[in-house]
RNA sequence: GGUCCUGUGGUGCAGUUUGGAGUGCACGCCGGCCUGUCAAGCCGGAGGUCGCGGGUUCAAAUCCCGUCAGGACCGCCA
């Protein structure tokens, strides 16, 4: 039907016939005798001439046979790929004529993205959609590759999964042969892939589809892909060797430059930059103080941690709104207060509470914070882990860079805690999930200091945002029990949802540990989005609807009977 | 569950602060003219429940309340 695509004839290619099909982008008519058609596939637009009316609209799909040749003297066009060249002597036929878009199919402007999801085909045609999917299908390929060459073999997992009532809310799907029995969607082939490895494949790899029916954001869909890997007889830093290698591969396609990781623990994230998924593409890190303060007689700074931030050169650009718009900031995220301070050019702070700090403690804070007239710092104190992530949130809010911005700085977070938090009963609540070995160092603290315990979890961060996770997994049997029991599961419990797992444990399972990297983020990043819906061929708005199908819809009651359900009236 | 932003012909915006006739810009659409344009140009035209409902007012796109939709964030995401 088509000898080439559109964007990739070149002047070399004048006097060959073509026949190129897509869709009509732009028409530039000159009456009964001329007429100029941009012809637009997903490799770009090159100009076709008419010679007579060319009686198309905006998106009509055709076929044009004609010959390629040079653009007459003075009439190319630097700003397109094809612009030396033209397709003349055309014919025209029109394949399926189409009406209007309802948005104009452009890079240059953006329509409501309610419109662009309703009218998701004609939105994938834009250059930037097309882009970002084919990024994607790069990344994919690049990944599959390196788990390959490394080893890996791709095994697919069930969706028709069993319910583990702990973690993420899963997707419920009503048995028809079991009714009033339920499977759910998998929100990770995390136990399956352990029980691949106690099945022998030593290396295993899928780019999985995990569902999690919690709320939607910029950066998190119902449905979303992981890179999937589990391997046995290993260790923590074979593992990072594995993902490493993948994702530098799947940079690198898209890039062009191999990206370096740096390895830091999660302490040392949360102290220097108040978060476990630091942005490492610019400074501002979070500067101890608490010592600077330690006799203060500052009330609102005698606390159990002090940390500020410097933001160079800020001085100027922050006014009182945007002071209190800060303090604003802080204050929801849990602060009692922001305290701000300018440097003034001699070195003066100027604050309102400057006149509560002796003039050795503000001597202190200058130099420790390394602070330069014009700079603007802004303090909390509280407890430590409220002040590093206030101030860590703040850091991103004031000095985080746009994603499309460079470079691609990867990062491994790791030792994270064991725990994080207590449950209602008083439990420690698993961080990562309750098969995640402890530190071999702290497994003495299971009893008595659970919230001391660190575990053999990492992550893998990206630009500030937290690509994945994963853990070296507990294979023997008395550490899950020391672990279950930390966590106030009882051996009725653990077996009623995990026994299967458990059970295969007793078979002879290696030790074992593995990693997850979210593709969509990953994708994201990479094609320069915000956005994952960007990477998304359909994705849903972020009420969890689909405004191309409507989905979710009502089903008919006889329908529902046969699944054995029965829908109530909406609770009020 | 909560906080905030947005909603104005098909599309993108201005108008809302300080109420005064659906007032404006650009694109698109329809018709006409046009033989070298390229975001073609020129002339003419059509197209509106100012998201929806209620209230205040002589008068509401504009102020108030509610609601719906889209988005960002908090909670949530082992």
């Amino acid at each position: 039907m088509r000898t080439h695509h559109c964007g990739v004839l070149r002047a070399e290619d004048a006097g060959r016939s073509v026949a190129l099909c897509g869709w009509v982008a732009r028409r530039r008519e000159h009456g009964e005798h001329l007429a100029f058609v941009d012809l637009r596939d997903h490799t770009g637009v090159v100009q076709c001439v008419v010679d007579g009316a060319a009686d198309l609209r905006s998106e009509f799909v055709v076929r044009i046979t004609g010959t390629v040749r040079e653009r007459p003297e003075g009439t190319t066009n630097d700003q397109l790929p094809t612009g030396a060249i033209e397709v003349g002597n055309c014919s025209v036929e029109i394949l399926n004529a189409a009406e209007p878009p309802p948005f104009p199919v452009s890079d240059r402007i953006e329509a409501d993205e309610s419109v662009r999801l309703r009218y998701r085909y004609v939105d994938l045609r834009r250059s930037k959609m097309q882009h970002n999917l084919r990024v994607r299908s790069k990344v994919n390929s690049a990944i599959r590759h390196a788990m390959e060459r490394q080893g890996f073999v791709e095994i697919e997992t069930p969706m028709l999964w069993t319910p583990t009532p702990e973690g993420a809310r899963e997707f419920l799907v009503p048995s028809r042969l079991q009714p009033g029995r339920n499977y759910v969607l998998p929100q990770s082939p995390q136990i399956a892939k352990q029980l691949l490895m106690v099945g022998g494949f030593d290396r295993y790899f899928q780019i999985a589809r995990c569902l999690r029916d919690e709320d939607l954001r910029a950066d998190r869909q119902f449905e979303f892909m992981q890179l999937d890997i589990e391997a046995a007889f290993t260790t923590q830093e074979e593992i990072h060797g594995f993902i490493g290698e993948a994702v530098a591969d799947a940079t690198e396609a898209i890039s062009g430059e191999r990206p370096v990781i740096e390895t830091l623990t999660w302490t040392e994230a949360m102290e220097r930059f108040g978060t476990d998924k630091p942005d490492l593409r610019f400074g501002m890190e979070l500067v101890e103080l608490t010592p600077v303060f330690s006799a203060t007689g500052f009330k609102a700074f005698q606390a159990a941690c002090i940390k500020g931030i410097r933001v160079p050169g800020a001085s100027p650009d922050y006014g009182r709104s945007k002071l209190d718009g800060l303090t604003d900031r802080a204050k929801s995220l849990g602060a009692k207060g922001l305290v701000w301070m300018r440097v003034a050019a001699g070195g003066a702070l100027e604050s309102p509470v400057a006149k509560f700090l002796s003039d050795d403690e503000q001597a202190a804070l200058t130099s420790t914070m390394e602070a330069q007239p014009g700079d603007l710092l802004l303090l909390v104190a509280d407890e430590r882990r409220l002040v590093q992530e206030v101030l860590g949130q703040l850091r991103n809010d004031i000095g985080r860079p746009p994603v499309s911005d460079g470079p691609y700085r990867f990062a491994w977070v790791t030792e994270f805690p064991m725990f994080d938090g207590v449950d209602d009963e008083g439990h420690p609540i698993a961080a990562h999930h309750p098969f995640t070995m402890p530190h071999p160092d702290d497994l003495d603290l299971l009893e008595t200091d659970p919230g001391k315990v660190r575990s053999q979890s990492y992550d893998l961060v990206l630009n500030g945002w937290e690509l994945g996770s994963g853990s070296i997994r507990i294979h023997r049997s008395d550490i899950q029990a020391r672990v279950f029991k930390a966590l106030g599961v009882t051996d009725e419990d653990a077996e009623g949802r995990f026994g299967f797992l458990l059970g295969a444990f007793r078979y002879g399972a290696p030790p074992h540990g593995g990693f997850a990297v979210g593709l969509d983020r990953l994708v994201a990043i990479l094609a320069g989005e915000e956005n994952i819906r960007e990477v998304i061929a359909f994705p849903k708005a972020s009420s969890g609807t689909d405004p191309m199908t409507g989905a979710p819809k009502p089903v008919d009651a006889r329908v529902l009977a046969g699944l054995g359900l029965r829908t109530l009236p909406p609770s009020t």
